[in-house]
DNA sequence: AGTAGGCCACTTTTT
DNA sequence: GTGGCCTACT
C-alpha cells in the first residue's frame, strides 16, 4: 500500500501533491476505469502520475504501456512531464495522437497492407487535388460535385466503416459518388498513400483481420491509457477496445462537457458505451478545480447546465470568488478588437505578464481584425493554427518535392511540382505522361525514375513525344534527388532540392516584402530538416503531416495568444477573451437546426469560459464585417444564461445595438422556446406573425425588460432601452434589422438583414408575410415604409 | 504554355 | 475583401 495522501514520486515538487480523487485514479489497480474529469481537475496530471506510478512502483516495462493523447501538443507535453518523473523509461512508452501511434502500427506491419512503407500521409489539401482530378476525369460538373463536399463525405463514410463497395446508392448521385469514391481509394493506393481517416481504419482492420497482429500489440500492452475520451469516435473506440483486449487494463479520462468534435465523427456516448461493455468498470469522480475562480466556474456552470442529457457535476474550487466577469458590448468587429487590444495594453503597463492573455473566437477569419489591431498597437502575438505556416504555397512546394522523394509515386505531389517553377510542362503533358504510365503498367513514379535515369534512351522518352524534352528535365533532377538519398543528409538533400530548381529564383518575383516572407518560411523548413537529421526524412514527414500547425506555437515567446474555441481546448490561460458571443457566430449558423449541434455549441463556449484561470472577458460586436459589407448580428443566445449578478459592464450600449436587442428580445431566440426545427425560418415567422397582429406584446415585452433591468441591481448583461444614449452615426444604415417595413407591392416584411456597402447603399433582405418569401432589395431602389 | 484580368464563392471547428 | 479558377489573349 502506498502512502495515498502522500503519493510523492521520486524527485518531485511538493506542489504536485495529489488530492485523494486523484490518487485513486494514478493508483487503482487494473482493470477498466473510467475518470470523469471536470475542467481544471487535473486529469494530465492524473494520466502522467499514473503511468509513472505504472513504470515505477508496478514495475511495469515502459513499452508495455500506451497512451492516447487528442492532439500532439498534449503528447509533447505529456512526454516532457513524464521524462522527469521516469528518467529512463518516458521514451519507451507508446505515447501520441490516435493517428500517430497508428502510423507507428502501420509502418512496422507494411507487410500486411496494400502500400509499402514510405507511405504518405494525405491531408485534407491533398485529397480535395486528388478529388479534383477525378472529377475532371470523369467529366463531371465541378459545381455540381463540388471536391470539398465530397471529401468531406467519404470522410464520414470512412468514419462509419463504409467502403466503396458498401455505398449506399439511392439516387444517380449517390452512384457517381459512389464511383468517385471508388476511384478516391484506387488512386491513393497507386500513389502509395493513405489519408487522415484510413490511417485509422487500415490500421483497425488490420487488427481485426491478422490475428496473430492483433495478438501481437493487444498482448503487448499492458495498459491503455486514453485521454480526451469523449472525443473519440467509432473506429477509435474499437480501436482501444482491441488494443486492450489481452489484459484489459483500460484507463480513460473524458469530460462529456468537453466534447466538441461531433463534426469530426466524435461521439461522447463513447462513454456510456465503455459502461456497458465493461460491466466491472471502476468510475472515479474529479471535481476540484485547481484552475478558475469561483466566479469563472460559477458562469460555467450556468451555461452548461443548460444542456440535457448530461452527468450534473459539483465541481468547486478552494480558490475564492476572485473578479467579476467583463463584458464588452462593441459596436463593431474592429471596436471589438480595439477592446481586447486596449484592455490588454492597459494590463501589460499594470505589470501583467503578456503570455498570460488568450482571445479565444469561433473561426479563424475572426483573427484578422485582432491582428491587425495587435500590429496597430506594436503588441506581438502568436497565432495558433489558421493555416499560418503550413498552408502556404511554397511551404506546400517543398514539402511535395520531400514527399517525391520519399514516395515517388505520390501523384498529388507530383502533379503539384513538376511544373514548378514553370518548366512548360502543362496540363496536356501531364495527361500524355499519365496516358503513358498506362500503357506501361506502371506508376509515375517509376515512370519519371526510369525516365530520368535513362533518358532519351528509354521508350518512354519516345512514347511522351513533344512533352518528353521537359519532362525529362524534370525526372532528371527528380531521380537525381532519388540517387543520393539514403546517402547524404537531410539538410543537404533539402539544399541540394532547392537549388536543383532554382527555387529561390523562382520566389524572386512578387513584393519584395512577399519575397522575404516566402523565404524566411522555406529557411524554417530547413530548420526543421536539421532538426530530424538524425530523425530521418520519413520522421519529417510524418511529422509535417501530423503535427501541422498546432505544435507551431513556440512557449517561449512572451505574447498574448490568439486562437479558435477548439484549440483552446485542454489550454488555461490567467485572463481569456471569449470574443464574437453573436447568434450566429457563436453558436455558429450552421447549428440552429439540430439540437445536438447546438448543445455542442454550448460546449464549445464552456470550454472556453473554463480555459480562464483568474479574469474572463466576453464581447460581442452589433455589426460586423463581412465578406466586404457590414452584417447586423444579435447578441448570443448563451449571453442569456451568463448570470447577470456575475458580470460587470464594460460600456453602456449603444443606439446601434437597440433594435437587434428587441428583436432577438421579442422571442425569436428566447431560452425558453428550447425548441430548434428543422426549418428554423418558418417557425421563427410564423411566430413573428403571431404576434404582429397584436402589437402590443412587443411593447409589453419591451416594458418588461425595462422593468426588469431597472430593479435589479446589476448591470444587465445585454442592452436596455434606459441606458442607450441617442447618438446615430453617419454610417448608420437606414433600416435595420427586426425592422417591420411596408413595401408598396409585396405588402408588410420583416428586415432580416442589412447590408451596408462601402458607398452607403444599403441591400436588404427582407421576408414578406403574404408572400411568406424572403427577398433580397436595395433600398435606393424602392421606398418603403417604415411601420415600426 | 503562360499570364492577365474578371468573376464568384467563401467562413465553422482539426487529426 | 480576397484567393482560386476560368477565359481570352500572347
Amino acid at each position: 500500500m502506498l502512502p495515498f495522501n502522500e503519493y510523492n514520486p521520486i524527485g518531485m515538487d511538493p506542489r504536485s501533491l495529489l488530492n485523494e480523487q486523484q490518487v485513486d485514479a494514478v493508483t487503482v489497480e487494473g482493470g477498466a476505469t473510467l475518470v470523469l474529469a471536470g475542467p481544471g481537475s487535473g486529469k494530465t496530471r492524473v494520466l502522467t502520475h499514473r503511468i509513472a506510478h505504472l513504470i515505477n512502483e508496478m514495475k511495469v516495462p515502459p513499452q508495455r504501456i500506451l497512451a492516447v493523447t487528442f492532439t500532439n501538443k498534449a503528447a509533447n507535453e505529456m512526454k516532457k512531464r513524464l521524462e522527469k518523473m521516469v528518467p529512463e523509461g518516458a521514451k519507451s512508452v507508446w505515447l501520441g495522437t490516435f493517428h500517430s501511434i497508428c502510423v507507428r502500427i502501420l509502418r512496422r506491419e507494411a507487410r500486411y497492407l496494400p502500400v509499402d512503407a514510405n507511405f504518405t500521409i494525405y491531408d485534407v489539401d491533398d485529397q480535395v487535388a486528388l478529388l479534383k482530378s477525378i472529377i475532371k476525369d470523369l467529366n463531371l460538373n465541378d459545381k455540381l460535385y463540388h471536391a470539398g463536399g465530397i471529401q468531406e463525405t467519404i470522410s464520414r463514410a470512412k468514419n462509419e466503416m463504409i467502403m466503396p463497395g458498401q455505398y449506399n446508392v439511392r439516387t444517380s448521385r449517390d452512384a457517381k459518388i459512389q464511383e468517385i469514391y471508388e476511384r478516391y481509394q484506387a488512386g491513393l493506393r497507386a500513389s502509395n498513400a493513405m489519408d487522415f481517416d484510413d490511417l485509422l481504419l487500415t490500421a483497425l482492420s488490420l487488427l481485426y483481420e491478422r490475428e496473430e497482429v492483433r495478438e501481437y500489440y493487444a498482448a503487448r500492452f499492458e495498459h491503455v491509457l486514453i485521454d480526451e475520451f469523449q472525443d473519440t469516435n467509432q473506429i477509435q473506440y474499437e480501436l482501444v477496445r482491441l488494443l486492450s483486449s489481452v489484459h484489459n487494463n483500460l484507463f480513460v479520462v473524458g469530460d462529456e462537457d468537453q466534447s466538441i468534435y461531433r463534426w469530426r465523427g466524435a461521439d461522447y456516448r463513447n462513454v456510456l458505451r465503455f459502461e456497458e461493455d465493461y460491466g466491472d468498470f471502476r468510475k472515479i469522480l474529479l471535481e476540484q478545480n485547481y484552475r478558475s475562480t469561483q466566479n469563472v466556474l460559477d458562469t460555467a456552470r450556468a451555461v452548461i447546465d443548460q444542456n440535457q442529457y448530461r452527468t450534473p457535476k459539483a465541481l468547486f474550487t478552494k480558490r475564492g470568488n476572485g473578479n467579476l466577469i467583463r463584458f464588452y458590448n462593441a459596436e463593431d468587429d474592429r471596436d471589438e478588437a480595439d477592446y481586447v487590444v486596449r484592455t490588454i495594453q492597459t494590463e501589460i503597463k499594470k505589470g501583467a505578464n503578456p503570455a498570460s492573455f488568450a482571445v479565444m473566437y469561433r473561426m479563424n477569419s475572426q483573427s484578422r481584425m485582432l491582428e491587425e489591431a495587435f500590429m496597430k498597437a506594436g503588441i506581438p502575438y502568436r497565432l495558433v493554427g489558421a493555416q499560418r505556416f503550413y498552408g502556404r504555397r511554397e511551404v506546400k512546394d517543398v514539402i511535395a518535392f520531400l514527399r517525391l522523394v520519399h514516395n515517388p509515386k505520390d501523384e498529388v505531389s507530383i502533379r503539384r511540382v513538376i511544373n514548378v517553377p514553370p518548366r512548360k510542362i502543362g496540363d496536356k503533358s501531364v495527361e500524355k505522361l499519365r496516358e503513358v504510365t498506362r500503357l506501361m503498367e506502371s506508376n509515375l513514379g517509376n515512370v519519371l525514375i526510369e525516365l530520368g535515369t535513362r533518358g532519351p534512351e528509354s521508350e518512354i522518352y519516345a512514347a511522351l513525344d513533344r512533352s518528353a524534352a521537359s519532362i525529362y528535365q524534370f525526372a532528371k533532377i527528380m531521380a537525381g534527388w532519388i540517387e543520393i538519398k539514403d546517402t547524404v543528409s537531410l539538410p543537404d538533400l533539402f539544399d541540394r532540392i532547392l537549388m536543383d530548381v532554382e527555387y529561390r529564383e523562382y520566389l524572386q518575383d512578387g513584393s519584395e516584402e512577399e519575397v522575404i516572407d516566402r523565404w524566411g518560411n522555406v529557411q524554417e523548413l530547413r530548420r526543421q530538416a536539421f532538426e530530424f537529421e538524425e530523425l530521418g526524412l520519413a520522421s519529417l514527414l510524418e511529422n509535417l503531416a501530423l503535427v501541422s500547425d498546432q505544435d507551431t506555437i513556440s512557449e517561449k515567446l512572451e505574447s498574448p495568444t490568439l486562437l479558435t474555441l477548439h484549440a483552446a481546448k485542454g489550454l488555461e490561460f490567467d485572463r481569456v477573451f471569449i470574443i464574437g458571443l453573436d447568434d450566429g457566430l457563436l453558436p455558429h449558423n450552421r447549428s440552429f437546426e439540430e439540437e445536438e449541434e447546438m448543445a455542442e455549441e454550448r460546449r464549445l463556449f464552456y470550454v472556453g469560459i473554463t480555459r480562464a484561470r483568474d479574469q474572463l472577458y466576453l464581447a460581442r460586436a452589433g455589426r460586423r464585417n463581412m465578406f466586404g459589407s457590414y452584417e447586423y448580428q444579435l447578441p448570443s443566445r448563451f449571453l442569456k444564461d451568463v448570470p447577470d449578478e456575475l458580470v460587470e459592464m464594460e460600456n453602456t450600449f449603444r443606439s446601434s445595438t437597440q433594435n437587434n436587442y428587441d428583436r432577438w428580445e421579442r422571442g425569436s431566440y428566447r431560452r425558453d422556446t428550447n425548441r430548434y426545427q428543422s426549418n428554423r425560418k418558418d417557425s421563427f415567422f410564423e411566430e413573428w406573425d403571431r404576434k404582429s397582429t397584436k402589437s402590443r406584446t412587443w411593447d409589453e415585452l419591451r416594458e418588461n425588460q425595462d422593468r426588469k433591468n431597472n430593479n435589479s441591481g446589476h448591470a444587465p448583461i445585454l442592452p436596455s432601452k434606459s441606458d442607450a444614449p441617442t447618438r446615430e452615426k453617419k454610417s448608420e444604415a437606414t433600416y435595420k434589422v427586426g425592422m417591420k417595413i411596408k413595401h408598396p407591392t409585396f405588402g408588410e416584411g420583416m428586415v432580416l438583414n442589412v447590408h451596408l456597402e462601402g458607398d452607403g447603399e444599403e441591400t436588404l433582405e427582407i421576408f414578406f408575410a403574404e408572400l411568406k418569401q424572403q427577398k433580397k432589395l436595395a433600398a435606393s431602389f424602392i421606398k418603403l415604409d417604415i411601420v415600426e
